[in-house]
DNA sequence: CAATTGACCGAGG
DNA sequence: TCCTCGGCCAATT
């Protein structure tokens, strides 16, 4: 095909995780992309994410930064559609950030093996 | 083609 | 404890 390859391995693996995590968890950039083995490249899973979302099948609003603010709710259809959608799930936020995130955090590499 | 930016993280002063 | 700097890789200009 004419078209273009999507050459996004590492993507469609940021997809992948980002599709496993529990409702009502939270994870970080860093923790997906040490999972991937790409320990110093959580930028690209920021980058991922971005392209993910045409991708309404993947949960990236259950994906914050590593203190669990939601540095890229400015980058959803609606800034506050993030925060709506983790308190719709049972995560309360505050101030742009999430609420026990300590204990909500999902860390791939520990709870998926 | 080269430089800059970006939903980050960790270390150093 | 708070602030600053470098590194990572890909996309954009």
């Amino acid at each position: 095909m004419t078209e273009k390859p999507a050459k996004g391995n590492f993507f469609e693996d940021v997809y992948a995780v980002v599709r496993l995590i529990p409702k009502g968890r939270v994870t970080s950039y860093g923790a997906i992309a040490s999972y991937l083995g790409s320990k110093g490249s959580a930028r690209m899973v920021g980058w991922a994410l971005i392209a993910s979302q045409p991708f309404t099948n993947i949960p990236a609003h259950r994906v914050v930064n590593r203190i669990g603010m939601l540095t890229g709710k400015q980058h959803f259809e609606d800034a506050n559609a993030m925060q709506e959608r983790l308190e719709q799930e049972g995560v309360r936020v505050t101030n742009n950030q999430v609420a026990n995130f300590k204990e909500l955090f999902w860390d791939p590499a520990k709870e998926l093996l």
